[in-house]
RNA sequence: GUGGGUAUAGCUCAGUAGGUUAGAGCGCCAGGUUGUGGCCCUGGAGGUCGGCGGUUCGAGCCCGCUUAUCCACCCCA
């Protein structure tokens, strides 16, 4: 095996390709009832976009990154994230304008460079919205029944969310002190991870999956009692909103977000068959982000999620979709093989599906191929028939057989094929 | 970056205490039908047993290294 795909990577053939487009086909048309319009960014960017946006501290961009420099010596990185390019082209074409809404999603490859495991990969798909310019608690409460929606359409209704507030740059140094403060007395018994986290970013703790780290940081201080009031009034609005709206959530006070973007609603859908990467869609407020990369103060909010991650936990059976069945051209002889060229570009010119056979095959093997490749039907052209201006059609799918003049073939089958889609589903 | 599992045909996997030409199922090709699919029967093609080195009279099997992959940790979609 000369070469294979570098580590991390796959390559998508149809069968799984199929999949693929049907997830984001589903993502497409809900974008588009909820009024979102696409936004495609480079796949890279000014590596100090991801270093200001997501944090210079952050495992992303301390050792995840894709970074390189360009013949022209500009330095630059395979975007690790949606967000930051989407806020940039935001920015740099003035979408943002006070008083304006702008609703945009994106989807596309995602570049991390990480140790793979399952449903973790060094390039994936991410599928994602940003909603800039609307501050209060009822979008948030919009949003996260738009991504329940969205999984409970795709067959993962069984995906729970659990939000959480992170405060904002007024209380979240408060919490941090409260935390450092209430571990300081059994620092040493906490692991070594966490060791290192209490002076990096305590918060990390409390996601911590080590039982006695679990057990010190029981009953320490919930950011939830820390929260200034602005964000506890948020938060409240966001429950609230989400109740009205049917939207199941618990609050979950340990949930710490990795980008350091994040101020008040962090939010994660947990799939319960994915192993340890079980966060199927993430997101959350960033009031802050636009105005740090130089935009005009907007407070926005917004998701991702990862399709590999969606397919794997939606099942193989999820995606399959009907298409019509092709035409299948069978020819006999070299003669008949010439007509069949012809008759299928004419077909296809007609929007008919088509199919025939290139390796001159017996009859019966084509036939067999034709059953393979799912035929509705297959057009025998023989000698006979064809000195009479006719040839054989026989139904593949009730096996009957009888004869059709050459030159009614396309208008036959323009009829037959009218009104069906042969390209995949729009559902 | 750390720890563990796995690596045999296109796919899923067998392979007995190291011993002749490495097997099965599925898939693929062909024949059984002189112009006809799906089921069935018969035959066929296809493998440097991940790579390198070592032990041995002899290695798919044992040892070392290496690469890939999977799983867990870290972190995250």
């Amino acid at each position: 095996m000369p070469f294979t795909t570098p580590r991390g990577t796959h390559d998508i053939l149809p069968d799984e390709a199929r999949r693929w487009q049907w997830l984001e086909a589903r993502f497409r048309h809900a974008c588009a009832l909820a009024g979102f319009g696409e936004i495609r960014t480079p796949m890279f960017e000014e590596t100090d976009l991801f270093a200001r946006g997501v944090g210079e501290d952050t495992d992303i961009v301390t050792k995840q990154m894709y970074s390189f420099t360009s013949p022209g010596n500009d330095r630059l990185t395979l975007r690790p994230e949606g967000t930051a390019g989407v806020v940039r082209a935001a920015i740099q074409h003035s979408l943002l304008t006070p008083g304006n809404v702008e609703k945009l999603f994106y989807y596309g490859p995602t570049f991390r460079y990480e140790r793979p495991a399952k449903g973790r990969f060094r390039q994936f798909a991410q599928l994602g919205v940003e909603v800039f310019g609307a501050p209060g608690p009822d979008i948030d409460a919009e949003l996260l029944a738009f991504a329940s929606d969205f999984l409970a359409g795709i067959g993962l209704c069984t995906a729970v969310l659990e939000i959480n507030s992170v405060g904002c740059p007024e209380c979240r140094p408060l919490y941090r002190d409260a935390l450092r403060n209430a571990l300081a007395g059994v620092r040493g018994e906490l692991c070594p991870d966490c060791d290192r986290r209490y002076d990096s970013n305590p918060l990390r703790i409390l996601d911590c999956k080590v039982e006695r780290c679990r057990e010190l940081s029981a009953d320490v201080p919930v950011i939830l009692d820390v929260l200034c009031e602005p964000c506890k009034t948020h938060l409240a609005g966001v429950e609230a909103g989400l109740r009205a709206l049917g939207v199941a959530f618990v609050v979950n006070p340990h949930i710490v977000r990795g980008l350091d973007y994040y101020t008040r609603t962090a939010f994660e859908f947990i799939a319960g068959n994915l192993g340890a990467q079980n966060t199927v869609l993430a997101g959350g407020r960033y009031d802050g982000l636009v105005a740090e990369l130089g935009g005009p103060a907007t407070p926005g909010i917004g998701f991702a999620a990862g399709v590999e991650r969606l397919l794997l936990s939606v099942g193989e059976g999820a995606g399959e979709t009907e298409r019509p069945g092709v035409v299948y051209l069978a020819a006999l002889d070299a003669n008949a093989r010439d007509t069949a060229l012809v008759l299928a570009t004419t077909l296809r010119r007609a929007g008919v599906p088509t199919a025939l056979d290139y390796l001159s095959r017996s009859l019966k093997a084509q036939m067999r191929d034709a059953n393979r490749q799912g035929a509705w039907y297959v057009l025998i052209l023989g000698g006979d028939e064809m000195t009479r201006g006719e040839a054989a059609l026989r139904d593949m799918r009730g096996a009957s057989q009888s004869t059709l003049a050459l030159d009614a073939v396309v208008p036959y089958f323009r009829d037959v094929y009218a009104g069906l889609s042969t390209t995949v589903d729009k559902e």
